[in-house]
DNA sequence: AACACGTGGAC
DNA sequence: TGTCCAAGTGT
């Protein structure tokens, strides 16, 4: 949340329609709602990391890393103790790693400037690194029951057919003036289980592709609905496709250990252990990895390619050749940003699934 | 404002 | 296979 406009003039619904919507959507909610488990209680260090996880991400897909996370780290107090490298690897396979780094790094603000009480305003609590209009706006309704919208992707999808807006839904603008409308909406008795209602409708009835219109408790308020219009809306731009890259893994031996690198703070995987990674388009992959470790003070031994792995990010499909070989030399010390790791140590590792899928491979090509 | 940032599942 | 996502945030 940033900053909600107060001016009525622009709102799409009546104070009757509003009223209806209302009364239907927590009534049905009270009888439909799913039983997750940061449902279970209102402790705002659960509803913080519950939302942080579901970012971008499956309830299916969450439900056991939270279990196992909130297992490893049971309070906040917990978790601002705990080392990154720790955290990280309660996270690993996820994927968004920033967004682990900066729940841990809020967190361990919240301990030191909050006195480990998590905020509840909208101003402090917006100042957390990873907390944005959406998680802020969810932690303060469901763990405090402010009346905050906490408009994410299911609501700006209902508010589209809600209210019949082709306002493409991927535009700041469009964002905004939803969460004017969301504001609007809340019910002053209970923003906590309206804006859950809210999302919860987006999740299990008013869905992407193939809405259960005929099951929808709020279907008679519904513009799109009596338009028959529910399956043009929501507008959004299309995504791009992603980008081909080539790249070398080495899998570069000294005796029983194994080469890593760990990956630039910024861009893609940030501040992750992996494998030597060189992006390359070079007809002759082996010697540009050669030369590129050589520039590192590490001279190898190349040996034969074992095997190839693909991997799709959002923007980028990486095609990667891994190729082994054994250290046979190293100029000094070691750089910063490389380590060896025995097969038991890179298990203590996180490590992003594209490297997993690479070990894998290695491995069985080499045990094959 | 537009784009980068992981992963796995559905169609 | 390709496409689109799924409870967004940071830059």
């Amino acid at each position: 949340m940033t900053k909600v406009s107060t001016k009525q003039s622009a709102l799409p619904f009546t104070e009757e329609r509003k009223a209806s919507i209302q009364r239907r959507l927590l009534q049905w909610y009270r009888i439909h709602q799913r039983d997750l488990p940061w449902r279970r209680d209102q402790d705002p260090y659960k509803i913080w990391v519950s939302e942080v996880m579901l970012q971008q991400t499956r309830v299916e897909t969450v439900i056991p890393y939270f279990h196992r996370f909130l297992e490893r780290f049971p309070t906040l107090e917990a978790l601002a103790a705990a080392d990154e490298a720790d955290v990280i690897k309660a996270w690993e396979g996820l994927g968004y790693y920033s967004r682990v780094r900066n729940l841990h790094a809020a967190v361990k603000e919240v301990v030191e400037k909050h006195g480990g009480k998590v905020p509840d305003t909208l101003e402090a609590i917006s100042q957390l690194k990873g907390v944005g209009p959406y998680t802020a706006g969810a932690i303060l309704s469901i763990a405090y029951n402010r009346r905050v919208p906490a408009v994410d992707g299911n609501v700006l999808r209902v508010f589209s057919r809600l209210f019949a807006s082709a306002d493409d839904i991927a535009r700041v603008q469009t964002r905004k003036k939803m969460e004017t409308w969301a504001y609007h909406l809340i019910p002053e008795s209970n923003p906590r289980d309206f804006n859950q209602a809210l999302m919860e409708l987006g999740a299990m009835v008013c869905t992407p592709t193939s809405p259960s219109c005929e099951t929808c408790p709020i279907r008679s308020d519904c513009l799109a609905y009596q338009k028959g219009m529910q399956h043009e809306l929501p507008v959004k731009k299309k995504a791009k496709p992603p980008v081909s890259v080539s790249l070398v893994f080495g899998w570069i031996r000294d005796g029983d250990r194994v080469l890593l690198e760990r990956r630039p703070e910024a861009g893609l995987l940030a501040g992750m252990w992996g494998l030597p990674t060189l992006e390359t388009d070079a007809s002759d992959s082996v010697q540009a990895l050669i030369v590129w470790m050589k520039k590192h003070g590490i001279s190898i031994q190349p040996g034969e390619t074992l095997g190839m792995v693909e991997h799709v990010f959002t923007h980028r499909k990486w095609h990667a050749t891994i190729i082994g070989g054994t250290c046979v030399g190293i100029k000094g010390e070691l750089p910063q940003h490389w380590r060896w790791a025995t097969l038991d140590e890179l298990e203590t590792l996180a490590l992003p699934k594209v490297y997993q899928k690479a070990v894998q491979t290695a491995l069985s090509s080499i045990f094959a």
